[in-house]
DNA sequence: TATAGTGTTATCGG
DNA sequence: ACCGATAACACTAT
């Protein structure tokens, strides 16, 4: 009798951050952390904050506050001010939540507004075991990057500029042309942040099934209509996340498991990987 | 204990 | 210089 090798269970996560995600963060901030003097920075760790060193986002924050807060696909940054009379404009702060990011905002009053579940089981208020990077007001209250992972970014004056268009409001366009250039996977192009800034990996899966495109299809081999169908499907699935409150709410997103069948047809989906990345599509109806 | 994980980036070869 | 593929990064629940 054969040895089945006791393979170890999945771990089970709760919720990584795409769009929607960093959108809903992007929201606590404007909410609840704009206007609030600083009063402390902890920019310690080193690789969060690289490239910078310790104590240069501190110096180049502490008696400022944040004035406004931006998000272009997964990247956020804010804007600074000085205080009183000097309102001169400061360097730009930029946040990037990696696969396990959450912002964290403490309130004067000393509740929290937690912006994400990573962990299945949440996190307490007061648990700051992950914090990894935190902005002090002076009522008391704070701004915090929980992030286990520490692949999550905090620097200074983020070079936005290389992203391509925010996957929410990008035209038509815009997107043919991103697609229209060499010979790599569709899926691949679809993650390429400089292409197309927003779409992580389940967008990804979500969109392809949804336009009924086989992911690992080269973006030369694409038809202007297929083109045309997947635009339309990846705005609708940024739409639909965003209105619904993240990634997990999209349809296809629960048949991609183990054992998962097609919600359209009811095939088996067929698992690989495409672009790095776990691939889930279907086989009968993704061509 | 080995493993998988929704992201980005430096580097390499063509 | 461009494009695509790959490894590296860091960490933890199971």
């Amino acid at each position: 009798m054969p040895l089945v090798s006791q393979r170890a269970a999945p771990a089970i996560f709760g919720h990584m951050p795409e769009l929607p995600e960093v959108e809903s963060a992007r929201r606590i901030i404007d909410q609840y952390a704009l206007r609030r003097v600083i009063e402390e920075v902890d920019d310690s760790d080193t690789y969060v904050c690289r490239p910078h060193t310790p104590g240069e986002i501190r110096s180049a924050l502490l008696g400022r506050r944040l004035s406004a807060v931006h998000r272009r696909g997964k990247s956020m940054w804010c804007e600074t001010t000085g205080v009183g009379r000097s309102r001169k404009p400061g360097p730009l702060l930029g946040f990037h939540l990696g696969m396990s990011g959450k912002i964290v905002v403490g309130k004067a009053n000393g509740s929290e507004v937690d912006g994400g579940d990573y962990w299945e089981r949440g996190r307490k208020p007061g648990d700051l075991r992950f914090s990894r990077f935190r902005l002090s007001f002076t009522d008391g209250g704070f701004l915090v990057l929980v992030d286990p992972r520490r692949l999550g970014r905090v620097r200074l004056d983020p070079p936005v500029e290389k992203l391509g268009p925010d996957a929410a409001v990008v035209t038509r366009e815009e997107f043919q042309s991103a697609m229209h250039r060499g010979t790599a996977p569709v899926k691949a192009r679809l993650l390429d942040q400089e292409a197309l800034a927003g779409v992580g990996n389940l967008l990804a899966d979500q969109a392809l099934w949804t336009a009924r495109i086989r992911p690992s299809r080269p973006v030369d081999e694409l038809s202007t209509d297929d083109v045309d169908r997947l635009y339309d499907a990846v705005r609708e699935s940024v739409a639909d996340s965003l209105a619904n409150g993240g990634v997990h709410t999209l349809s296809f997103i629960p048949a991609r498991r183990a054992g998962g069948t097609c919600p359209r047809c009811g095939a088996a989906l067929q698992v690989g990987v495409v672009g790095t990345r776990t691939t889930w599509w279907c086989p009968v109806e993704q061509t």
